[in-house]
DNA sequence: TGACACCCTATAGTTACTATATGGTCAAGT
DNA sequence: ACTTGACCATATAGTAACTATAGGGTGTCA
């Protein structure tokens, strides 16, 4: 039966932790359940999915801004998913961006292991003199 | 004259705000600097130097324990520089793997944005529908 | 003397949790 | 009836690397 679950339950059938579950209600993203006569929380399948939702937007690296808003789109049946669409890509903007960004940061971090030959005294560590050197072209943040 | 460095223009010289030098000072990264009568910071080359080795690795997006190790072994000359080179190489493998990562995640979030076919109710949106579903397949971390 | 740029400290907020302390509930076993 | 143990509850603080805010002092120029 699926409409009375310990918060224990629920963590297991989402791979979710148990304190995750109890900041997700503080933070507004799933709806306050019902209690029982111990004060224990007894969760719906309603909160079973809607916790399935979230999690799987979060293995998405969705933030819980995103999810708050995605929550409020799916609640308001006649609005268009433009919105979401709209989320959608900016979030692979970002994802796309970041990688590009590493990618840079990858081949900059090899050219200065590059820089090492095997060990000698770090005063002479030739890496750690390069990071001493001004970094040429770098702005702020 | 580089010895009598505000913070105002430390932070000029390097890029970095006033309240992150500050900051950097509470954290043991930065040696405290002398005072002047009116109590300001009066900062030195050797302080400049330092800062920029700071800024240098944190374009690269080390941690500041990492920095701090760094600084460690530069100040113990005989020391040899391995420890260094594992560090980087730590990183370097961090960095490759995020990338594994984030590569799999937009291919991901791409699938999902193809199942969008232009602008329909929310209560349709297959996007959402999909984000309800089960996640097949992903263990908690 | 006042205006202004610059400096100071202390404290709280950001993100998405995680950790710690302290105590209550419930079912099973003795 | 009592205890053990798993499970649940709340409140508070910590994480990383800053950023923001409040409230006030310093130094120079007109």
């Amino acid at each position: 039966m699926l409409n009375r679950l310990k918060i224990g339950e629920l963590a297991r059938m989402t791979g979710c932790q148990v304190v995750t579950i109890r900041y997700y209600e503080r933070e507004g993203l799933l709806p306050k359940p019902a209690r029982s006569d111990g004060n224990y929380r007894l969760y719906t399948s309603e909160h079973l999915e809607q916790l399935h939702f979230i999690r799987h937007c979060r293995s998405m690296e969705m933030t819980l801004d995103d999810i708050r808003l995605l929550l409020k789109f799916r609640d308001t049946p006649e609005e268009s998913c433009r919105e979401v669409d709209a989320l959608l890509d900016q979030h692979i903007c970002d994802v796309a961006d970041r990688i590009t960004q590493l990618k840079s940061l990858e081949s900059q971090l090899r050219g200065l292991r590059g820089q090492c030959c095997s060990a000698r005294a770090a005063k002479d560590c030739r890496i750690l003199l390069s990071l001493h050197s001004e970094t040429e072209g770098k702005t702020q943040r």
